[in-house]
DNA sequence: TTAGGTAGTCTCG
DNA sequence: CGAGACTACCTAA
């Protein structure tokens, strides 16, 4: 995610400007922008009905998305992201459950996470190390762990 | 608390 | 291709 990043459609949450990112007409790619982050983005039916949904989320947790997706990412990744979208709503797996139910590795998964390109809609925030909160979009410490209490503590869960 | 093990990916050469 | 390094980890001692 960066500068040179041209985004559909961007919309305020309670955890900060999100920047849509569209192709084809399916969702590929979901990022966190800062707020002095004043980016100008294109008109995209497909991607106005992306915010609806996510602004759908923010305002009540328990809701199912309906997208098409379209992350790209290796054999290994899709599996783990689809194992993610699993995971219902308020609920939480460790890094250890999700590489046991794809026969790998703990490690193997949070890598995985790591490159989730569609946070919050591929729920990577319900995925918790054994003893920790894990880490969220690249960190283990900072702002973007704080996003991820906020989703779990949006949806019901205390860690 | 740490030491060692683990699986996938990336980077060199 | 192969070796080595790098992780959002886990378990045993």
């Amino acid at each position: 995610m960066n500068a040179t990043t041209s985004y559909q459609a961007i919309i305020p949450s309670p955890i900060g400007p999100l920047g849509i990112v569209m192709e084809r007409g399916q969702l590929c790619r979901i990022g966190f922008l800062s707020d002095e982050t004043a980016l100008q983005a294109a008109e995209d039916k497909p991607a106005a009905q992306v915010a609806a949904q996510l602004q759908h989320y923010f305002k009540q947790a328990d809701w199912h998305f309906s997208l098409p997706l379209q992350p790209a990412g290796t054999a290994f990744q899709q599996k783990v992201w689809w194992q993610l979208q699993q995971i219902p709503m308020g609920e939480v797996r460790t890094y250890g459950e999700i590489a046991r139910a794809l026969g790998s590795g703990p490690r193997a998964v949070g890598n995985a996470c790591r490159n989730n390109p569609l946070p919050v809609v591929v729920p990577c925030h319900r995925v918790v190390a054994a003893n920790g909160p894990g880490g969220f979009a690249g960190q283990t410490r900072g702002r973007n762990i704080s996003i991820k209490g906020w989703l779990l503590a949006h949806e019901g869960v205390t860690l």
